[in-house]
DNA sequence: GCGACAG
DNA sequence: ATCTTGTCGC
């Protein structure tokens, strides 16, 4: 069986290392301070879908240029499902495949944007701080819906967002990216801060529900045609 | 005890 | 997540 009691406490333990300020370093120099004045030049999108009837666990890294948003790079790892889907717990079911294409990259982006929670997590480490910790590179949690917390009914109008609150903490934002669509649920994963966090994902969008990073993971991993075509067109 | 519950 | 066509609404 499993042993869901030692993967909580992991996640509690390795939670205490996820860094919730902006800390990028570039290539050579040191850490660059707070705030938004690092501007990312090579910004991923990271999504795991599953095969064979979920026995297969297959992820994908897009990379794109910023702030053009062209596609320069992807790739996708298929490994053996090592978990099956339990809420909280989502990321030790992931991981594998993400590090494994992560292992493949020619590219090292600057900042990465999970599909799934960052900090906004019953014990503050879903997938986008767990891959983070672990890549050592600056992640943001794009998620599509909600795992845990309170917030307020979000405006209609695009951009509008409401504060993500668990008890007293604020654990994310719930951001209207596109109209008459369910709201993007943003989260710290690993060295960037909240504001920072919101701020990136804007700078992404191009009129879709998805910021680009994730929309083109989403898409390769899909497998659909729109995207291999376009992706044949540039890659 | 009864719901809620990323992907 | 995944199985899947048409269809309702803006």
């Amino acid at each position: 069986m499993i042993d869901t009691k030692a993967l909580r406490q992991e996640q509690i333990e390795k939670a205490r290392q996820v860094i919730r300020h902006d800390s990028f370093v570039t290539t050579s120099t040191s850490a660059i301070p707070a705030s938004t004045p690092f501007t990312p030049e090579l910004i991923a999108g990271a999504d795991v879908g599953f095969e064979k009837n979920g026995t297969v666990t297959r992820a994908a890294i897009a990379v794109l240029h910023y702030p053009s948003l062209e596609l320069l790079e992807y790739q996708v790892a298929r490994i053996d499902t090592v978990l099956p889907y339990i809420p909280g717990l989502l990321s030790f079911r992931e991981y594998p495949a993400l590090m494994a294409a992560w292992q493949k990259l020619n590219l090292r982006p600057d900042l990465v944007m999970v599909d799934g929670q960052g900090i906004a997590h019953p014990r503050r480490f879903g997938v986008a701080s767990h891959f983070g910790l672990l890549a050592d590179i600056p992640t943001i949690g794009v998620a599509k819906s909600r795992l845990c917390g309170e917030h307020p009914p979000v405006g209609d109008a695009v951009g509008s967002y409401q504060p993500l609150m668990d008890h007293a903490e604020q654990i994310g934002v719930v951001w209207r990216s596109k109209k008459r669509c369910n709201p993007l649920y943003i989260s710290i994963g690993h060295k960037v801060s909240l504001d920072s966090s919101v701020f990136w994902v804007e700078q992404c969008m191009k009129g879709y529900r998805l910021p680009e990073p994730t929309r083109w993971a989403d898409g390769i991993a899909s497998n659909r045609p729109f995207f291999r075509q376009t992706m044949q067109k540039n890659l």
